[in-house]
Order: C-alpha cells, then structure tokens, then sequence
DNA sequence: CTGTATCCTGAAGGATACTG
DNA sequence: CAGTATCCTTCAGGATACAG
C-alpha cells in the first residue's frame, strides 16, 4: 500500500514522501504515462483542429512510424481521449476526434509549451555554459 | 530544415504539419526530454520545498535507483533548473535547489497534476469499457 | 555520504512485408 | 486506406561493486 499524491506541486510542501509512480492508482503516473511519451502530446496538437483521419495524421506528425500512430491512437482510443470511427468505404475510412478529455488535455500541454518556448533560449545557453565547464574540467 | 513550432495547442489549427520532435530547436521536443521521464518531474515535485540533500531525496522519491536519481539531477543541472552545491566536510553534504527556471516549471506542471487527478477516475473508467469490448471481440 | 564504473536485461520502437 | 504481424536493434535503466 502506497501513501497517495495529493500534491506534488502545491505551495506548502512538508517534505513528506512522494508516492510511488509505478502505483497505477498515482494520478502523476497517470499523466506521466500518457504525456511521457512524444507521439500522445503531438497527436493531441494535431488533433487540436477536429477530426483527422490515420492518413492525416500520419503526414501531419513528421516522423511518426505507422506502428506507433496506430499504437498511439489505440491507447488514447482505451484512455477516452479520442474516438475513431470508422466509415466502411473502399477504400475505408477512419477518422479520429479528440474527446472532452482529450480537449481538456490541451490546456495543460499548452502552459507546458508556453513554459518550453519562453525557456528554449535560456537552457540551450545553459546547457552550453555547463559542458563548457565539464570540457574544461576534463 | 523543419518548419519551427509555434503553438500545437493554439486554438486556430490549421491544418499544417507538425515540427520535427527531432529538431533540438523544437520546444516541444524542449519539454518532452524533461518531462518525458517520470524522474523529473517527481524531482521537480520533490524539490519543490527547497533545498534537500541527496539521501533525502532518494528517500522522498520512492523506487529511484542511485543512479537515476543523479542522472537526473545532473541532467537537469545542465538545463539549469537545479542547483548544485558541495559542503566538503566529511562525510560529504551536497545540496541541490530548483532554480527559477525550476521553480516556473511547477506551474504548468502543477496545471497538468490537476488534469490528472481531476480524469483520474474517468481515464481508468474508460480503460475497463474499452477492456471488455476488447475481450468481447476476441 | 555522494557518487562513478560495469554489466546485463527488457522493452520501446523502426523497417519491412502482408491483409481486409 | 488503414491497419496487423514479425523481426531486429538500440538503449534506458536496474543491480552491483568500488571510490573520494
């Protein structure tokens, strides 16, 4: 049994443990697993416009193999992020909408990237400073 | 050359590709290496009430191996989210402490912890739904 | 106490070929 | 078009032993 998290990230923080993330009942691993990976934060942005179908998708996110949109897209599918239908033409069609989960999701992942674009600069410049410092030690 | 991201999450989607997560330039691809692995994040949690010295917070970081836990911190170290300081007394203290690039991380991180907390139940609702289909059809 | 250095394994994920 | 099935490689990350 594991304490549960109530808040990683609150002010008042008491130095109390923080809960296990591989308790699948750990909400941070909740977003964790689902946010960790690349490919569930770009499709959540490629999705941002409303429907798309795997075709799309697949040229929208550069780079993305058809294993893991597929692979991806099912996940998001089992989380109620997303839903696909399916329209049985020929050739077939598929189209995939974010949820109001998945929606909801965006506003998170936005602050995210606001915080990214406006620290971009300054931890490149960082990180240049410190292997700087780590060549010169060496 | 990839076209440069300015806002997967922006309201007006228009349909355009997405930037490369590849591109060490993408922010993106910024937030997605700090924030993608669990470690982290926890640490941005962990670290939240201050200073802390290492054996604290591999004790308050439940399951992290010695060796993630300074991975992690030297990683994040060189982004410049952390600061590192050496006592040489003996034994040794050494205290680490959120920067403030660090500490504006909590925000959006926090903002995603609600998410979180907030679809946890639905999120795991949904799981079992798309569960039982799935054995249905099988 | 706070690491560094190795070894080793599982799992993520790309490439490729095939199907309804 | 939208997948599924396989193979194969890479590599994150745990365990362990040793050091300043």
């Amino acid at each position: 049994m594991v304490t549960k998290v109530e808040g990683l990230f609150g002010e008042g923080r008491d130095g109390r443990g923080i809960g296990d993330p591989y308790d699948p009942e750990c909400p941070t691993r909740l977003i964790l697993d689902r946010i960790g990976d690349r490919w569930t934060v770009l499709l959540v942005g490629a999705l941002g416009g409303g429907k798309a179908r795997f075709s799309e998708l697949k040229r929208r996110v550069g780079g993305i193999s058809q294993k893991m949109l597929t692979q991806t897209l099912r996940q998001m599918e089992r989380d109620g992020l997303v839903t696909r239908t399916v329209y049985p033409e020929v050739p077939v069609r598929v189209e995939y909408e974010l949820t109001g989960a998945g929606l909801s999701l965006r506003g998170p992942l936005k602050a995210l990237e606001e915080w990214s674009i406006e620290h971009l600069s300054g931890v490149l410049a960082d990180q240049k400073v410190y292997d700087g410092r780590e060549a010169a030690t060496r």
